[in-house]
DNA sequence: ATCTTTATTGCAACCGGTTGCAAGGAATCT
DNA sequence: AGATTCCTTGCAACCGGTTGCAATAAAGAT
């Protein structure tokens, strides 16, 4: 049925091992006989097996690609980016989608057993100690998108929250908005907590500015739309840091439904950046998560750990950036 | 290193038929030594090797999920629905981003070195010869969301292009529009030709109704928008049916920049239900595809042919429904 | 208690490759 | 031409499992 190897030595009339060079990268083989491999090859329609020899070589150039934010439309880009960067290093990415489960033990027993060379973890939400299982495994793992830690004990690349916050505090402030407030996500979700923290800090130093905050059920749009029809209903505050774009937009929709005029009556700055945010009739201001430098970064790490597992455990942060659009009163 | 088969064996004091046997489903394991192998693989941390049994059974429960489609919002649904059915069904999804391939070579190379047991096509874009390459390398395979034939070489499950397009005009129609076009995503597109057909045939069979077309550069809300600011300035029709629903809110945002009122002004009808099409603050009226029913129907294919790969290829229909929100005037 | 039948077990070969090693051949040097 | 070095090549063992087969043990039948 299928071609392997032994088909192509007999046909080429050269030993399994001779074969087996000509297709791995700096093995000794004479052009003559690479060149009466490759052309039985040809004929026979033959590729080499990848799993096969991953039993010896023990490398299988798979890499567990986990996420729970299949829902946020972030993650378009994210699984895109992800993908392509992936396959163009010659890697494969094994999908897990861990939905609601925050417990690494069935994805670890899962690609264990499919031999992963690495693993990505993709969530904002996950808690350290789930990448920190494949770490004890000894597994390569890179938390993308993961909780900054000034003494991290797995690799984590993504944004400082914190000052995340305080940034989006300062943007709020510096357009003469007085009565301020936090609309995060889920309050158990540590990203929310750290934008939270880095948002009052940054409040509570200014005594003309009060702030309030309240937390969405989920970084959803429904979630969002639903905490701000609440708000409306005991007078909003003047503008909202959303603790995610979806969120804001949600937020929005619930503002221009009661006939409030956004940025005139209320104003909405969101985080992520994520694709809609930029739709000419959403227009959210927002700030930019670097994606593509968070994923190139932890891919660059994975990559690495391939060839030095035992590399010492650092957390890489990326600035994010204002992207002033049309939800918040511009500059005075 | 790795715990192998061999170091629970020695540990239970069995044969390592023994230990690979209380592994496999079905296979005959007294309880007495099954307990036994059963406590020495718990004490060791053992997880059998999925891709070294795989070369004997021939089996890697692996199924090569190939996209193009990372940019459309419906696909955030789409893979999660796809990763999640897999897996529940003990299946590994191992993702493939074609990004502007066509040609299957690549991916066929690729997943047949990984010796996938099935795959996958997701892509409305992608002709029928992409996966007719892997039905021809005797791969399982099944196009999702692929162009419907009457007599289909490979399985292919989605929806009625051309029904949707009828679907679209009559509900036009029936609304009272007279002058109405279809906007519709890339001319090449066998998606949108087909939308197209349906579209005019009903127009045509209605003297009083009159029809105009013009087609985005390609699926996405750019395109969308900068389309239909050039129909603006020609005189927009009264309503458009829209060739997919990021393409319709993109034409929405130009007709709602240059003040003219949805539904009072110009109607819109898209395609797909994405999930943003619902957002308050979109409120698209559209066709919906069942995305669900179809993913469910593709793996159900593909699960049977592992069992049974001659299957005779058969292309399978689901009906889509108008889901009425705000872009188009009432009913009379 | 003896003869069948059935269930369990280990042996050894195999799945599709890789790789250390030693032997043979070609090329280089003197 | 003879000695030395370097390159190629095949052999055989191995990677981590599975499985047909024959041997043995247990159970059932008479």
């Amino acid at each position: 049925m299928t071609v392997t190897l032994k088909d192509v030595a007999e046909r080429a009339g050269v030993s399994r091992s001779a074969v087996s060079r000509t297709f791995t990268e700096g093995a000794s083989v004479s052009v003559k006989t690479r060149r009466k491999v490759e052309k039985a090859a040809e004929e026979l329609g033959y590729s080499p097996n990848a799993l096969a020899s991953s039993l010896t070589t023990g490398r299988t150039k798979l890499i567990g690609l986990i996420s729970n934010n299949f829902h946020n439309p972030l993650f378009l880009q994210v699984f895109d980016l992800f993908t392509r960067s992936l396959q163009d290093r010659g890697l494969r990415p094994l999908l897990v989608n861990l939905t609601d489960e925050t417990d690494p033990a069935n994805s670890l027993r899962l690609l264990r057993q499919y031999s992963v060379d690495g693993v990505i973890v993709a969530s904002s939400t996950l808690s350290p100690e789930f990448s920190l299982a494949f770490h004890k495994a000894r597994i390569p793992v890179v938390h993308s998108f993961g909780k900054f830690a000034t003494a991290p004990r797995v690799h984590v690349v993504g944004i400082d929250n914190i000052e995340c916050g305080r940034m989006a505090a300062r943007t709020l402030i510096a357009r003469g908005y007085r009565k301020v407030a936090f609309l995060g996500g889920p309050a158990k979700a540590t990203s929310t907590m750290d934008r939270r923290a880095g948002f009052f800090e940054v409040v509570g130093a200014h005594e003309t500015v009060t702030a309030t905050e309240s937390f969405a059920t989920a970084y959803s749009f429904d979630a969002g739309r639903s905490e701000m029809l609440d708000l409306i209903r005991n007078g909003p505050a003047e503008a909202y840091f959303c603790g995610d774009d979806v969120v804001a937009v949600g937020a929005l929709s619930a503002l221009q439904e009661n006939g409030l005029r956004v940025p005139e009556d209320v104003g909405i700055i969101g985080l992520n950046d994520m694709d809609m945010s930029r739709w000419q009739n959403i227009n959210l201001t927002t700030i930019r998560q670097p994606v593509r430098e968070i994923i190139d970064s932890s891919i660059e790490i994975v990559m690495a750990m391939l060839d030095a597992p035992d590399r010492h455990p650092e957390a890489r942060l990326f600035a994010c950036e204002i992207i002033e659009r049309g939800t918040l009163r511009p500059l005075r």
